[in-house]
DNA sequence: GTCATTTGACCCCC
DNA sequence: GGGGGTCAAATGAC
């Protein structure tokens, strides 16, 4: 049944996948590019780089492979919309406590917690659609859209932590793309990362794009990303990878986080990557945790 | 002050 | 009943 798929089909997708895989080589070029014309671009301030403007290129011509393998993998059949079970509890019992009326710290943490169990779960939703895609890698590849980490959590049968992620624009313009990401393997390291929902957001990465909704059909294709370049983890380097200061400073710390427990990622590229990103005291500071992390890891 | 991540707890669903 | 998905307070970074 799974292998009803159509050649063309089937050929359309490695097509997308390779020229994915090139894009993000081309993405990982141009980052490595970045940190080495670093210094050269301080001292010659006012020159018109183009690097930018082929970054975000780059990056578009990412999303549209990602959109694309999405849109191939949706059915035609299946309603457009994907209907999350939504259960609210009875909120008619709920008592609002207020802790002005408390007078002792212990009171107010029980309010809280008071608070906590009896209001904090109204809007509890929970997840009740097959996943839309799914792919294993050993590299984590950029997708074109920024994810927030809502959770992580350790499974019975795994050896790794998993991580959810949701749309960084749930709130704003009410995404509900999802997606969450497990590390299967150890070495070489394998990450699966399986895709719930669709993007009915505009990403600032490739703000004309809007996904067409995706189907929820089971029949979801296993992805296989061939691995012709280094490893980039996972979130912490996700689509906002260049985006902003603020952003890169969160990827460092993520980075550096990754480098001290999760060192079967491949630190050159996590260095360049790194680098790309950091001013050049910041740089001076990567470096010196990147070295402390390899005699930690001997 | 704002935003993202972490983490313990809640609770749906098999 | 337990696993796993989600929530939201706490915390940290900027």
């Amino acid at each position: 049944m799974e292998n009803q798929i159509p050649n063309g089909k089937r050929a359309m997708e490695e097509e997308l996948n390779r020229g994915r895989d090139m894009a993000n080589q081309l993405l990982e070029v141009l980052a490595y590019d970045k940190s080495i014309t670093h210094l050269q671009k301080e001292e010659e301030e006012g020159s018109n780089s183009v690097l930018p403007f082929v970054e975000d290129l780059v990056r578009k011509v990412l999303c549209s492979f990602t959109n694309t393998l999405l849109l191939l993998n949706s059915t035609n059949d299946v309603s457009h919309e994907v209907v999350a079970s939504i259960t609210l509890r009875d909120v008619s019992s709920s008592t609002t406590t207020s802790p002005k009326k408390l007078e002792s710290v212990d009171e107010i943490c029980k309010s809280r917690k008071i608070l906590s169990t009896e209001n904090r779960r109204r809007g509890y939703k929970r997840k009740s659609i097959a996943p839309s895609w799914e792919k294993d890698s050993s590299i984590l590849v950029e997708d074109g859209y920024v994810w927030r980490k809502y959770g992580q959590k350790m499974t019975l049968n795994a050896k790794y932590l998993r991580s959810y992620y949701r749309c960084t624009h749930k709130n704003d313009q009410g995404c509900h793309a999802m997606k969450q990401v497990q590390r299967i393997q150890d070495v070489p390291p394998l990450y699966r990362t399986t895709y719930y929902g669709h993007h009915t957001c505009k990403s600032p990465m490739n703000p004309e794009i809007v996904l067409e909704p995706l189907s929820p059909s089971g029949s979801s294709t296993l992805l296989s990303f061939s691995n012709s370049f280094h490893c980039k983890q996972e979130n912490p380097f996700p689509s906002s990878l260049l985006a902003s200061t603020k952003h890169a400073h969160n990827q460092l710390s993520s980075l550096e986080d990754l480098l001290l427990h999760d060192c079967e990622v491949d630190c050159n590229y996590s260095r360049r990557v790194a680098n790309s990103m950091l001013s050049s005291a910041e740089s001076v500071e990567f470096e010196n945790v990147f070295m402390s992390s390899l005699d930690f890891v001997g």
